[in-house]
DNA sequence: TCTGGGGTCCTAGGACCC
DNA sequence: TCTGGGGTCCTAGGACCC
């Protein structure tokens, strides 16, 4: 058996270097895929634009301020999801044992392969170059024991690099590292752990777990200190089903009015269906989302019994939660998510006099927007007099 | 130019059932 | 009529991740 058998692969500023392939006169410079909004935050940002400080989650404004002359390019997600796509497809060519974390990073478990290859370091090596050769893509890979450390081994091998951390190395590796690095360790965390005068990993490891317990409740303690030491017994887990899916949006403008806002949960819950459909699945719980102008942000949610898909279905239940919400004050952000999820083929307990019928008008609906677009086919309240009188 | 969009997991309280 | 205990489901909020 290989005692590090887990790889971490993580694509390099992803949504760039994506940008980059089909615009190469964006190499070399400080370039971020973001919003360009009022609103807008930076969702990936080159080497280049990281020296000025640029980072991702950044409102844009405040990246612009560090880095003038910094590119910033509109997100083309669907374009990212594709080349995602390759990318995995890459990996399955290795193992089937593959977790996907992100559009670009994944987990691989490579202990099949041991008939086929010295060492997981030959895999991660070639791994690296197939994705350079067939997509012109910069990857990093981390090799270690446990998912965690190949993560953390991957973060250090950034950029466009190879790191291996032997479980004889762990150890050391893991001592200095910052306690921000270990997962699950956020701005809240991190706050709790500077009380205790604790800032490093080697330092979370080595404090009695009581002491842990009293600042972060017992839960978080006990999980923390096993990674600190680099105990990690989670095993990657291909084929990970979905467990929710959402629609949301931050406008521009705030939105104000109740009418205002139920038109904004129509569009939504036409999204959400259309995205049910196409992964073929159905919902008992619908969620819906305000964000004030505060950052309060207030949920609620509804259960049923017989899951759902159709858009008629999701907008009923998301038009009725609305009117729980205090929708007199202006909100910057509307969302709207289902869970609860099941496979569309699971039976679909309909009961006595239930209507039924609209998943079918969904599907219809649902195919002349694939082939024609979003706004061939629309709720007559989406549809904007512009649309309505133009030449077909 | 103050804070995106898509997710996961955890906690805590209440309802409900046995 | 002073009122257990456990299990499950649901809701709301929050921390965190990319």
């Amino acid at each position: 058996m290989w005692s590090e058998p887990i790889l971490h692969v993580d694509m390099d500023s992803f949504f760039v270097e994506v940008e980059r392939l089909s615009d190469p006169g964006l190499r070399g410079l400080p370039v971020a895929v973001g919003g360009t909004g009022r609103r807008g935050v930076i969702a990936s940002a080159s080497y280049e634009a990281r020296e000025y400080g640029v980072r991702s989650a950044q409102p844009t404004g405040t990246a612009r301020r560090r880095c003038p002359h910094l590119v910033v390019v509109p997100p083309r997600h669907s374009l990212y999801s594709e080349i995602s796509a390759e990318v995995f497809g890459i990996f399955r060519g290795f193992t089937p044992m593959v977790e996907g974390v992100s559009l670009d990073e994944a987990f691989l478990d490579v202990s099949s392969l041991r008939l086929h290859y010295g060492d997981p370091l030959e895999i991660g090596t070639s791994i690296r170059s197939t994705i350079r050769e067939q997509l012109d893509l910069p990857a990093s890979v981390g090799i270690a024991a446990t998912k965690f450390v190949a993560k953390l081994a991957s973060e250090a091998a950034k950029p466009d690099g190879l790191r291996h951390v032997p479980r004889s190395q762990q150890q050391e590796f893991l001592t200095p590292l910052p306690a921000q690095a270990l997962w699950g360790v956020g701005p809240a965390t991190l706050a709790g752990l500077a009380r205790l005068g604790v800032t490093t990993v080697g330092e979370i490891a080595e404090i009695p777990e009581a002491t842990l317990a009293t600042a972060l409740g017992g839960s978080l303690a006990s999980h923390l200190q096993q990674l600190a030491r680099g105990e990690d017994p989670r095993e990657v887990e291909p084929d990970q089903a979905a467990k929710s899916i959402s629609v949301e949006e931050t406008y521009q403008q705030d939105l104000t009015g109740r009418e205002t806002m139920e038109t904004a949960v129509l569009a939504h819950s036409q999204r959400l269906a259309g995205r049910l459909r196409r992964s073929g699945l159905r919902a008992r719980t619908v969620t819906v989302k305000l964000r004030y102008e505060d950052f309060e942000t207030p949920t609620r949610a509804k259960t049923v019994d017989a899951p759902i898909a159709a858009q008629r279905e999701i907008y009923a239940i998301a038009r009725s939660l609305l009117g729980e919400l205090d929708t007199d004050r202006p909100v910057r952000l509307i969302g709207l998510a289902a869970s609860g999820l099941s496979p569309e083929s699971a039976p679909a307990q309909l009961g006595l006099g239930e209507e039924t019928g609209w998943e079918a008008v969904d599907d219809v609906v649902g195919d002349i927007r694939d082939r024609f677009g979003d706004s061939a086919v629309a709720p007559a309240r989406l549809i904007s007099d512009e649309d309505a009188t133009r030449e077909p």
